[in-house]
DNA sequence: CTGCAAAGATTGTATATGCAAATATCGGCG
DNA sequence: CGCCGATATTTGCATATACAATCTTTGCAG
């Protein structure tokens, strides 16, 4: 009978949810990013530039809370974008708020990006394996029942 | 029969690998920051420690491989973390190399976080399930066998 | 109507991350 | 020996990320 007993270190390594999620992460995120260079667009500010597609008019607060990102991020990311043309803020009567949208500029680029997500997508998908997208969906579930208890 | 025609920005939201992964890493993330902050320590950098910890002589490029680090990442990650007396450079006849070792400091840093490491581990498995681990254990083994090839 | 707590967002500071360029050293070839 | 390409790492620069503090506006209580 061999002994069991393993080290801090050994149980860190062989078993942290963390250690593989942010090693994955940069993977991915390296794969997207490289298709989407020649573009001049990373994938972190396409996802915004999506999420606001998607909202119509997207408030910083209620983007955050989609994206689980912190306002204090979103808000420079924001302004990066804005700079660049992509996304423009709305009037608004609240003078706090400051609802943003995509730009027609910035919608274009979301078309001209197609083609190289597309093919990031591919390379992630064939290295990572199919499953992989429905399994991160499912735990993406969860995330959100668990937020919304 | 409903059309099934999806616009870019639809299928990128519904779809994206980086998307998801993205998002979970900063759940994640944050889920460990926020148990190991009482320590002043970082997953990130307790994934060096670790890692170090492991290897006993840790060579950077070496890391850098196993753990898809950039090598300018990591060159100032290991720089704070000399700073705080958890790492230490290794003499090398190589003048060119800076391999360096886990400190008893280090040392001593990890086995004071493993209980705030196990608690985050645990939170993080019951928002995202148990069987998270082993999904992203496999991602990883894919990753490590195209590594190889 | 005035003061004040709450809400919404930005700014200050620090770490993490990667690409490109610079630096330093090594090894071999004349 | 001396130059040169290769190797190992660090530096310059830009973006991403989060926490804490600040700023502005709103809405309400008195």
């Amino acid at each position: 009978m061999t002994k069991k007993r393993q080290t801090t270190i050994d149980t860190i390594a062989g078993e942290c949810i963390a250690v593989r999620m942010r090693m994955l992460n940069r993977v991915v995120t390296n794969i997207y990013d490289d298709a989407l260079r020649p573009l001049g667009v990373k994938v972190s500010q396409m996802n915004i530039l999506v999420a606001a597609g998607k909202m119509g008019t997207a408030r910083p607060a209620e983007v955050c809370e989609r994206l689980h990102l912190d306002v204090s991020t979103l808000s420079r990311n924001v302004e990066r974008m804005k700079a660049r043309g992509w996304l423009e803020v709305i009037p608004d009567e609240d003078g706090r708020a400051q609802p943003f949208r995509l730009t027609n500029e910035g919608r274009k680029l979301l078309e001209q990006a197609a083609p190289a997500w597309k093919k990031a997508q591919k390379r992630a998908k064939a290295l990572l394996g199919d499953e992989i997208v429905d399994l991160l969906g499912q735990a993406v579930i969860r995330l959100r029942e668990a937020d919304a208890s």
